[in-house]
DNA sequence: AATATTTACGCAATCGTTGTCGGCAACGTT
DNA sequence: AACGTTGCCGACAACGATTGCGTAAATATT
C-alpha cells in the first residue's frame, strides 16, 4: 500500500494535475462538482500532499533546528519544551542538536543544518565556543537566527535571555542580608555572555554592600565532574574559608551540594548554598534548595516566537530586540540563617 | 547570497548538471580532469547538496520521528540523548514530537510524522493510549517503528523495555527484607504495558515472602499534580496504614515526598520511600533516594539502532526482538531499615 | 580501410507539487 | 453574425538532483 498522490486522483478521475490541485486548494476556477468529486476521491485515497515536494518547490522546509549544549539539562529540556509547543502550533516541526558543550560538534551541527536547509535555527552556545564564525556565515546568508540563554555579541539578531545580571544581583544580595561575608562565585565558562553578566551582577552586590571584591572566590569550571569536583576543593582549601557559594549551574549546584556534605559541611550554618537552578527537585533537596529560577519554558518560547516572526515576516530588516525576561530568587533552607 | 546549486556549478564550467553531478559523485566515465575542475568550482560557489531534492527523488528523509510524551522528564530526555548520539552518528536526524500524556496529541503526532515521510518512528506511549490503531495503520503501510519503554503488544516489532518485572521485584523484595509488610504501589496509568509488568513484579515479591496481596495499597496516578496528591492523601488514610511506598515514576517519587515531608511522617522510620527512577539527584533528596534506576540512555541508544538497522536493511522480514535491559537498585537512605 | 569499442559527455525523464500560459466551449453583447 | 467574456480545464515548466539512454569523437581491432 504506498502513499497517494495527486497524479493517483488525477489517474483514477481522468483528469489532470494541475486541475486535482487546484481542486484540492479551492481554486475558484475549478466547477464545484469536479471539487467535490476530488475531495472524495482524495478522501478515499487517503491523500496527504507530500511535504518535500512543497519544501522543493517553495524552497522551505517549515521544519527549524535548535542547538543545545545538552538534552539532559533540565534548564535545555524545559526551553525545548517551550520550543516545541510554540513551532507545533506555527506547524514547524523541530529538529534537535546537541553540542555537549564540544565547540567542534557545534560547528558540524550548523553545518548539518545549513545543509539541511532548516528555515531557521535557535541556539544556545556551547561552553568551548570562543567565536562564531561558523554562525555568522549562516547569518549572513540569510538564515534566521534566534539565541537564547547563551548568545554572542558578534552577531546582530534576536536574543532571548534570563535576566542574569540582576538574578545574581538578587540572589548574592540575599546571602549578603543572610549575613554572609565571603561568598564565592562558582561560575560556569569565562567565555560565556551569561558567565560574565552573573559576575557582574555578583560584583555589583557586593560593592553595594561594601564587601571586597576577591578574585580567588571566583572559580570557572568547566563541564566535567572531576574538574568540578577538583575546582569546589580548591574552593574550599583557601586561606579564607567562603561562608558562602553561589553556583551558577545545576550541575555546579549538585557537584557543590554533593562534596559539602561528603566533607561533612553544614549547610547552611557552617557554608550557605544557592544555585542558578531549574531543578524541579531543588524544595526537596537535603537542605531545600536556594535557588535563582530562570523562566526556562518562556524563553524557549519567546525565542521561537521571534524566530518563527522572522521566517515568516516579509519585512528584509526586522528590528532586532534583546528580550530579557526576569528571574525569581526562590529562599529556601540551604540560605537560611542561624537565627531563623 | 544564494546557495549553489549543481546548475549554478553547471554554467559556470558550461557543462551539463548531468557532468557535474556524476563528477561530484566521482563517476569512472568523467574525465579527471573534469572532475577536478568541478570539485574546485563546487568548493569555491561552496557547494552542497539539497537534501529535500535527494528526499524527494530517493523517498526518504535521513530524519526519524520520536514521540515522547514529555521532553522535560529525566527519563525521557536521556533516552533522546541516546537516540540522537545513535542518529548522528548514522546520518540521520531526529525530529522531536510530544504527546503531553494525550491521546489526541498523540495522533496528531503520528499523522504529522507520516505526512512528514520520516523514514521510521521511534515513540513511548501516552498514558492516556489505549489502543494503537493510528499507529497500526502507519505500520502497515510499512513504516518502521520501535518501542521503547511503553509499548503496545498489538504491533508486532522491535521493543526496547527495562526489566520492569525484576525492577519491581527486586524493589519490593529490598523493602520486604527491610522489614516492611504493608508495602503501597503508586502506579502510573493502568493502561501502560509497564504499569502491568511492575505490579507483577511486586506481587510476585509479595507471594514469594507469603505477604497478601492488599488490591487497596495499589493507587494509579495519572500526570496531574492535584490528582497525584489526592490519591497519596486516600492512600495515607487507609485503616492499614502502609509502611513503605513504591512509586513508580519520577514524578510520583516527587509528589510522594514533598506531601510525605508536609505530612510530618518520617522517612524512613514511619515510612520507606523507593522510586522507579531516573533522577540524578535521587542522592542529594532528603532523605537519599532508593530508586530502581533504569537505563534510559541505553534504552534510547538501542533503540534508534534497532530502527535504522530497519530503516537501512533490506530484508523484508526483520525478525522482531524485544530487548530488555536490566535495571539497577540503588539502596539509600529512604528505605534505610532502624536497625541499620 | 572498415568496423568495433571505448571515452566522455548531453538529453530527458523522474520524484510531487504548483504556477503560467493557453485553449475550447458556451454564453452575452452589439 | 461577428466579437468579447467567462468558466473550466490541460499542457508545460520548474524546484534540485540522479540516472538510463543516446551519441559524437577518439581510439582500437581486424
Amino acid at each position: 500500500m504506498e502513499i497517494a498522490t495527486i497524479k493517483d486522483i488525477a489517474k483514477a478521475l481522468n483528469l489532470s494535475t494541475s486541475t486535482v490541485s487546484r481542486a484540492l486548494r479551492g481554486s475558484y476556477e475549478i466547477n464545484p462538482e469536479t471539487k467535490r468529486i476530488v475531495l472524495e476521491c482524495a478522501e478515499k485515497l487517503n491523500y496527504r500532499p507530500n511535504p518535500i515536494a512543497l519544501s522543493l518547490k517553495e524552497n522551505r522546509s517549515r521544519a527549524i533546528g535548535v542547538v543545545v549544549p545538552e538534552i539532559d539539562n533540565p534548564f535545555f529540556s524545559q526551553a525545548i519544551n517551550g520550543i516545541e509547543s510554540i513551532a507545533y502550533n506555527r506547524g514547524y516541526h523541530v529538529v534537535i542538536f546537541q553540542s555537549h558543550e564540544s565547540y567542534d560538534r557545534e560547528v558540524v551541527n550548523i553545518q548539518h543544518l545549513a545543509s539541511r536547509r532548516v528555515d531557521g535555527v535557535l541556539i544556545s552556545l556551547s561552553g568551548q565556543t570562543t567565536h562564531v564564525e561558523h554562525l555568522k556565515e549562516l547569518h549572513s546568508k540569510g538564515m534566521p537566527i534566534v539565541f537564547f540563554d547563551r548568545f554572542s555579541d558578534e552577531i546582530h539578531t534576536h536574543k532571548v535571555v534570563a535576566d542574569n545580571y540582576q538574578g545574581a544581583f538578587d540572589g548574592t544580595e540575599h546571602l549578603i542580608k543572610s549575613g554572609k561575608k565571603y561568598i564565592a562565585h562558582l561560575a560556569a565558562s569565562p567565555t560565556l555572555s551569561i558567565t560574565r553578566e552573573r559576575i557582574s551582577g555578583y560584583r555589583a552586590a557586593l560593592e553595594k554592600y561594601g564587601i571586597p571584591y576577591n578574585e580567588d572566590f571566583v572559580k570557572y569550571c568547566n563541564f566535567s565532574i572531576e574538574d568540578m569536583e577538583k575546582i569546589i576543593d580548591e574552593l574550599l582549601s583557601q586561606p579564607i574559608l567562603p561562608d558562602a557559594i553561589f553556583t551558577v549551574s545545576d550541575r555546579l549546584a549538585m557537584a557543590c551540594l554533593k562534596i559539602l556534605k561528603q566533607r561533612n559541611i553544614r549547610i547552611p550554618e557552617d557554608m550557605a548554598l544557592m544555585g542558578f537552578s531549574n531543578l524541579k527537585v531543588a524544595e526537596l533537596l537535603s537542605p531545600s534548595f536556594t535557588s535563582v529560577i530562570q523562566p526556562a519554558l518562556e524563553m524557549g518560547q519567546r525565542a521561537a516566537e521571534l524566530l518563527l516572526d522572522i521566517v515568516e515576516k516579509k519585512s528584509k530588516n526586522p528590528v532586532y530586540q534583546t528580550v530579557k525576561l526576569p528571574t525569581e530568587l526562590i529562599i529556601r533552607d540551604s540560605t537560611k540563617t542561624v537565627a531563623d
